[in-house]
DNA sequence: GCATGTTTTGCACGTTCATGCAAGAAGCCG
DNA sequence: CGGCTTCTTGCATGAACGTGCAAAACATGC
């Protein structure tokens, strides 16, 4: 048994029932407790569970995520990020949003005063843009699914089907030259891939630790990025790569 | 059964119940009334509750009561119409929820251990439920009409559609034996029917200022409400009417 | 092919934590 | 006041915990 299938396994167990122990984790995969609190250790450092005296619980998505390792740590430069993405934005436009703790971070840095047509399957960011007078919000439903904090699914990619935007705001999992973008869940790089289709243009932003990696599930190619928008720290070699595939480079 | 899942079920309880008593959980759960105590010590401390002499209170409902300008004056009155309403829910089933103050209030007052899927058009009511580990969410998604704070449209109307519930807890604008169930706006009726349509059962939860009174689009007759629950000071006259049409009727 | 480094895992150690029990203090009711 | 319940505090116990370490599995380089 991998350790990765492992942390998997325990992943969706939390997603269906909420919690876990770590005595019955370790009789279950036949492996120590020890390890299953590594695990568990690991899988809270990241975020993806709450770590409890005799297991772990799920969680809360973003209602109560004052907490988040790694939405505390890479706060501030997500919110850069977000500033400079929200730079690209146009009056009128129409707008794809996905799930992710970056295009959150965006769809907070949006302006009050600017008007967009915005479809989103996050509940999340639907939330975030939902007292914004001057949006036109659509609401990309279907089975919501707790790990991604939106929608995916068959009627989730009816409804991008319907839809047509100027901008996809990519949330990507991994961004790399060659194996361009793509994401870790299959049912969420399928929106992806959908919301892709129907859009004019593709930005990305990214932070540095997302650079050259690559998730199993492939979303875009890197010539379809239109504006990539990365920290001042990343890696100039990179950058050039991606501005050959015909990307608009943006520092923030 | 860890500390933090015993935790999170006193709070679910508090929320349906206002209150708890300390021998009563001990029992339920299975441990020491020392425990227990314990443990309502804690989330009072963390303001969660009040602590009072054989048990605990529900500390100010308006906590956990976000927006809403009029959320607030009647919060009480419906805080106890939801915990009236949650008791006719039973696991495994498979709700509608449509959009409104009194319908938040009720799924708020779901305890986190009723595994249920549940459609909802509003967007405050899914965010609710987004972290309800047991529930299978369905984000019925569409335009996002600001003043509803949930989806409408023709494609809210398709996705709903698709769908088949045990039970439909309607938000009723206006309730009246002859007009029945009435909504202000035509695009709201059209979801509520649609909703109602692929219902085997209706339930209406309305404050008494709601009683009596009709508003402009019809949704649904009174013979088709299965539970009404109203307050206790709601008029008899009226609620004779309603069970003479066949309705169930819950005081809270 | 062999040596080296890395990762994963299990075990032993001392520590922390949740729980229940006992004893005394405090609150409630007649 | 007296009898009762409920509460708090201190303490003991066992379970769960983190850490350091070593063995094993695996990959890497010469």
């Amino acid at each position: 048994m991998l350790t990765d299938q492992r942390h998997q396994l325990i992943r969706d167990r939390l997603a269906a029932e909420g919690s876990v122990l770590a005595g019955e984790l370790a009789s279950h995969f036949g492996v120590s407790e020890d390890t299953v609190r590594r695990d568990l250790r690991e899988l809270a450092k990241a975020g993806l569970c709450r770590r409890v005296y005799g297991g772990a619980v799920a969680s809360a998505p973003f209602a109560t995520v004052p907490v988040g390792q790694r939405a505390s740590h890479a706060a501030e430069e997500k919110t850069r990020l977000a500033r400079a993405t929200v730079a690209l934005l146009a009056r009128g436009q129409t707008l794809f949003i996905d799930s992710g703790t970056t295009n959150a971070a965006i769809a907070r840095a949006i302006p009050r005063d600017l008007d967009l047509t915005v479809a989103t399957n996050s509940l999340e960011i639907a939330s975030v843009l939902s007292d914004h007078a001057l949006i036109e919000l659509i609401v990309l439903g279907g089975r919501f699914d707790r790990h991604l904090g939106a929608c995916v699914g068959a009627d989730t990619l009816a409804a991008v089907a319907q839809l047509g935007a100027d901008l996809f705001i990519l949330g990507s999992c991994g961004l790399d030259v060659s194996r361009g973008v793509t994401a870790f869940v299959s049912a969420e790089a399928e929106v992806k891939r959908a919301m892709a289709r129907n859009s004019a243009g593709i930005v990305i932003a990214v932070t540095s630790d997302k650079l050259a990696t690559a998730a199993p599930y492939r979303v875009a190619g890197a010539e379809t990025i239109r504006h990539l928008v990365v920290e001042k720290t990343a890696p100039p070699a990179i950058l050039a790569d991606f501005e050959r595939q015909g990307a608009e480079i943006h520092l923030a």
